[in-house]
DNA sequence: CTGTGTGAAGGCTTTCACAGCC
DNA sequence: GGCTGTGAAAGCCTTCACACAG
């Protein structure tokens, strides 16, 4: 009975939670899978086959409660409570994402920065303190951190990837350009961004 | 005769590419599927087939020649000579890429900035320069950009992307939390961090 | 014998068509 | 009538099995 939920399906979940949270905004209290379709650029029918993996969560002839649907999506994301995250590498991207509101806005709370050079300074503007590694380990376990942001050289990567992994982090969001060996139980996300722009530029020519 | 690549085998060869350019480095000439694969975290059949879609590149019982496998995939790609590429939206997240070197190193070239507060000044250390937003029509026209990255709030995405679509640009890399309307013709590449860090967040529960 | 190229099979996602409920 | 839920069909991508070349 138990049915996995296609991997595509949980990221479409990110769209649709992003578009709930503006109708809330705007005081809409439901939403038929047309609209709520059309604001997160999928078809209907891909919005409905979606959320029926989570039950009857529709009314038929009317459409969805934006509310009821929003906490459940918070629900199944596992966001509806604030997520711990550890961003390891201060260098420019690291630094802006420390910076970044995006993050915070959306359940998640950058807790540390880490960075292999330890005398960094913290960037301005930012209020997360930058440790040196040498304490990550503890750290991760002390405050039970599951996901690390890597925003590290890619020939660093793997190294700092085994040691985070050897404790406790179980996701990883990756930045930087090399494919990390991990063990099946973590999951790694790869945002590669000049991986991204050739894509791009395959497709213009 | 003239076959469609799928789009996930072009974001690979963007993987294959970069594991190349390590073997190149690193003076090896020659490379097998599986060697390239596990490099690229790939599955050699799947290497092998991505690859075929561009012709008999390998030797038979031999492996793939490196030099003329990247020389092959640049062009694919449309890598092979430098892409110019604007930048719209300085804030925290645009001035940390002007800043960021993985582009230049892949063929591409961040020309110029933009943004809607003209006076922004030009990030430390950047060599781009930043432009208020009048000019960008005239200046995409002139230099014949195709591809823009957006590193705006979300809530003026659209209208900036109206505005450069109609001025020319044919690719988007879009870092807006906004869902894109443009014509047919025209690709955007969305790159959703909050998005990618719900999708970890589900895989660890 | 080593390692690529490729039709066929298998698996996963999307789309369709329509039944079911308000 | 309007709109959701869902089995079936279609489409797409990955994996397999093996022919073929060096």
């Amino acid at each position: 009975m138990k049915v996995t939920i296609p991997r595509k399906t949980v990221y479409r979940l990110s769209l649709y939670y992003r578009s709930l949270q503006r109708l809330r905004a705007n005081r809409i209290d439901t939403v038929s899978s047309a609209a709520l379709a059309k604001a997160s650029g999928v078809k209907p029918t891909q919005l409905r086959k979606d959320l029926a993996y989570f039950g009857q969560l529709g009314v038929r002839g009317l459409g969805y409660g934006v509310d009821a649907l929003t906490k459940k999506i918070g629900e199944v994301l596992g966001t509806a409570c604030l997520q711990p995250v550890i961003l390891i590498g201060v260098g420019q991207l690291g630094s802006a994402l420390l910076n970044y509101g995006g993050f915070a806005r959306q359940g998640f709370e950058v807790v540390a920065a880490f960075d292999l050079q330890h005398k960094k300074v913290r960037p301005k503007g930012a209020t997360v303190k930058v440790y040196s590694m040498d304490g990550i380990g503890e750290f991760i376990r002390k405050k039970s951190i599951k996901i690390a942001i890597l925003t590290l050289p890619g020939h660093v990567a793997q190294e700092v990837a085994n040691l985070v992994v050897e404790s406790g982090i179980q996701a990883i969001l990756n930045f930087a350009p090399a494919i990390l060996q991990v063990p099946e139980n973590v999951v790694v996300n790869n945002v590669d961004l000049a991986a991204e722009l050739e894509n791009l530029s395959y497709f213009i020519q």
